[in-house]
DNA sequence: TCTGGGGTCCTAGGACCC
DNA sequence: TCTGGGGTCCTAGGACCC
């Protein structure tokens, strides 16, 4: 035993409440909304009494809102009728269609989630940040850390994050990362679960494929495909046979997480790869139809994402768009710069340029702007830009389609 | 009536250098 | 004019995760 991991439900407050409701929206809609509760009641916090005290009918039902987005969590009540996270709203009005939706508090999430991380980090050091609401942690020098194989100090975690956040969270206890996953999972949503190599038989194995991190809807799919649907089913095969099938590097790790093998290390500290800003919008928009709307809405994104890099004291040498199509495909444009930079005119014109290489005859959904190849002003990793300075490649002329130039002017 | 927003990592081809 | 091999960088796309 040397790792466990924690997962906290920070959403939970809603399940209190025997109603069906919905939390989610997209960021920006969600905004708008919770900018409304303030407005109408000032004096009212966000939180697991909110239903208390404002009256339910002040949040739209599921029918009447006509907005893009998912659902990132629903009560017991909802999924009754079907509803779960990460369904389109549309979808979700259709199952339940009196379901209540509630806006996420971001800001109250997140400090929320700096609360838990630091309840955590005060009783076991060695951990790794997995997102909002998750941690892995390496508890092998923590002192007492292996009594009851784990459980006491799991249990001293969970009293201490609920104390701190009135929350609950449910803890995996294993000998490496994947199986402290899968375990976390076992007794929610405020449940212990300890498993050792002596159970992966018994209780890994009988698992759906899908429960493994890692194993996403494509490679479900063509496991299936193979009559794989169980852990267990993988475990199964040959090395061999899952490195012809899958790849080398992928058929090989099928194996060794089938087998609840994992040597990877919580990793404590990390610097950021890329920064992004994208928006789905709230109808379909057209380069030509739309191009001032567009404009001012890329001019914001940019602004957003060089205002992330500042806050955190990068630049970024790679600057790029993304696109994403009716019927959902997705296109990327990448251009790197000679220098790089945090500035919102500099990524705005690189943006631009980016944006001249795609295709704008077609109705779009979601336009993002990205910053990539991050440098840390003043850093070793800064010093040697120059020296990567990357070399000059030819333009591509028959990429540059003036027709887009005549359509996009002001994107230059 | 589909499918948010923020990320990471991997693969693969072409340019370019030695 | 029949064209190797290794390495790095850039770009585009895609799978996956929270």
């Amino acid at each position: 035993m040397d790792a466990f991991y924690a997962s906290v439900e920070l959403l939970r407050y809603p399940q209190l409440k025997g109603l069906p409701m919905v939390i989610g929206g997209g960021r920006r809609r969600e905004a708008e909304m919770f900018e409304r509760l303030r407005t109408t009641y000032p004096d009212t916090a966000w939180g697991p009494d909110t239903l208390d005290r404002i009256p339910a009918d002040f949040f739209p039902r599921l029918a009447d809102y006509a907005g893009r987005g998912v659902a990132t969590t629903a009560t017991y009540a909802a999924r009754q009728f079907g509803v779960g996270s990460a369904m389109g709203l549309m979808k979700a009005a259709k199952l339940c269609p009196q379901a209540i939706l509630l806006p996420v508090d971001f800001e109250e999430v997140k400090r929320i989630s700096r609360t838990f991380k630091r309840v955590i980090t005060e009783i076991a050091p060695v951990m790794e940040d997995r997102g909002v609401d998750e941690v892995y942690i390496d508890f092998t020098e923590v002192p007492g850390g292996q009594r009851e194989g784990g459980r006491v100090l799991a249990r001293l975690i969970q009293k201490s994050i609920h104390q701190a956040t009135g929350l609950t969270c449910s803890i995996g206890v294993a000998p490496n990362k994947l199986l402290a996953k899968l375990a976390s999972e076992f007794n929610k949503p405020n449940g212990i679960s300890i498993v050792g190599p002596e159970d992966l038989q018994r209780l890994i194995w009988p698992l759906p494929c899908r429960k493994l991190n890692g194993i996403g809807p494509k490679a479900d799919e063509k496991l299936k495909l193979h009559g794989i649907a169980t852990i267990g089913d993988i475990a199964a095969r040959e090395r061999d046979w899952l490195v012809t099938n899958f790849g080398k590097s992928y058929g090989a790790w099928l194996h060794e997480a089938a087998w609840g093998r994992d040597e990877r290390a919580v990793v404590t500290e990390s610097e950021p790869v890329s920064m992004s800003r994208e928006t789905t919008f709230d109808r379909d928009l057209h380069a030509v139809h739309d191009r001032a709307e567009l404009g001012a809405l890329l001019t914001q994104l940019c602004g957003q994402v060089a205002n992330d890099l500042q806050r955190k004291g990068y630049t970024a040498r790679t600057v790029g768009v993304k696109l994403t199509y009716v019927g959902f495909t997705k296109v990327t444009r990448d251009l790197t710069l000679d220098t790089p930079t945090a500035d919102a005119n500099a990524i705005r014109r690189a943006a631009g340029q980016c944006l001249k290489r795609v295709d704008l005859t077609r109705r779009f959904r979601l336009l993002g702007v990205r910053a990539s190849k991050l440098v840390k002003p003043g850093t070793a990793a800064d010093a040697s830009a120059d020296q990567n300075a990357p070399h000059p490649k030819p333009r591509d002329k028959a990429q540059r389609d003036e027709r887009t130039d005549l359509l996009f002017p002001e994107l230059d």
